[in-house]
DNA sequence: AACGGCATCCGTATAAATACGGATACAAAT
DNA sequence: ATTTGTATCCGTATTTATACGGATGCCGTT
């Protein structure tokens, strides 16, 4: 039988022991690392231990848990990290879910599906419950109210700027003068508050614009 | 009781069809209009009826179930668009899911459970199956291989740009010149094959880079 | 009828970005 | 040991974007 290796971040240590408890009831699993900050589990994972999971508790201090996703993305890690969170904020879910989590947990979740996830996660196959991916997909959906900001006309301004067309090729485009689009690009920018097209292009992803 | 009064949107005629034979069984739903492409359909939400749910092809004439979904969005409307598709690309149902679908049926589906999610969504709550949540999280955290194009620097420097720096303020942030900054810019453009900030800053976003 | 938001256009000016060209040092990979 | 990629720097020139200012006609709301 394959032993599941597994490691635990988590910055409570009653929980991180509350966790090995439930865990060393199960035979196929051994927690081979407890740790209480991200930065000590990525210098854990950068040198000594081979583990499969890491149960990685997004709040914690020095590297939270959002920088030890990118970590571990950036370093093509291996080791399949189960986010283990208090929070329900679709932001959240959708934020692991992006950064390559293999699972979003709550703090809450029963010791079966705890244990579920853990050997679903093994399997290499990801897993991320009914109302966790409720929450997450409204929260994608979510943002879009807010857009009446931009008219007609600077909507369809803003998704030939995000094409990567020039004021000149959109006023060649919808036929008017580039001082026009000009004028629009400035209204746009000061709509969405933000400096310079680059911050435009994020802000507008973020709110779902394009 | 209420009736739940819906539209069905689908260029198959067979498909459109059969689907009538199987709603109509059900003595809570009630098929108000059946249009064969997106343009139809918005005219009849524009106008006339006032149907709670509408069921969407994803590929139809003249104005696909993309754009529909946009064009609710911007109206604001209140009919709930239930996605059918014979597409499982995560892609695909992660669109649906930022553009407001309350449901990402495939055709395949059968009937228990589109009544189900037919049900549900009529209540105001989204249904998305594990299966489709599932493609889903894959699409979302997919892209995220594909990135060892830019160093470490490099994707540095993408961050600040989409945060709105201009090369100066990089540079002065990075205590480098702004000659090197501008070499970095460059060759991101190059590497993402993209010609402008804007167009850069999109697709950063799509594969996940910031 | 008056007002505000929108779309359209213009002038002047500076700041920023992109397109070419080139270079060196270092580390990692083959 | 040679090559490849990264990070660093520079020159010259053009194109784009942004910051100010101002203007008109139209449409819908009040």
């Amino acid at each position: 039988m394959n032993e599941i290796k597994l490691i635990i971040a988590d910055d409570h240590e009653l929980f991180r022991n509350g966790l090995v408890e439930i865990l060393k009831k199960h035979d196929d699993i051994k927690i081979v690392k407890s740790v209480a900050d991200g930065f000590e589990l990525m210098n854990v994972i950068k040198e000594e231990v081979d583990a499969d999971i890491v149960l990685l508790d997004l709040t914690m201090p020095k590297m939270d848990g959002f920088e030890v996703l990118k970590e571990l993305k950036d370093l093509n890690a291996k080791i399949k990290p189960i986010v283990i969170s208090m929070h329900t904020v679709g932001n959240y879910i959708a934020k692991c879910a992006r950064m390559g989590a293999y699972s979003y947990l709550l703090k809450n979740t029963d010791e079966s599906e705890l244990i579920f996830a853990i050997r679903t996660v093994y399997k290499g196959k990801k897993y991320f419950s009914a109302e966790i991916s409720e929450k997450m997909i409204n929260f994608m959906s979510a943002q879009s109210v807010s857009d009446n900001v931009l008219s007609k006309k600077e909507t369809e301004v803003l998704g030939l700027i995000s094409k990567g067309l020039t004021t000149k090729e959109i006023a060649a485009k919808l036929f008017v003068s580039s001082r026009t689009i000009e004028t629009h690009r400035t209204n746009i920018l000061k709509k969405l508050e933000v400096k310079n097209t680059a911050e435009l292009i994020k802000k507008a992803t973020e709110i779902n614009l394009i």
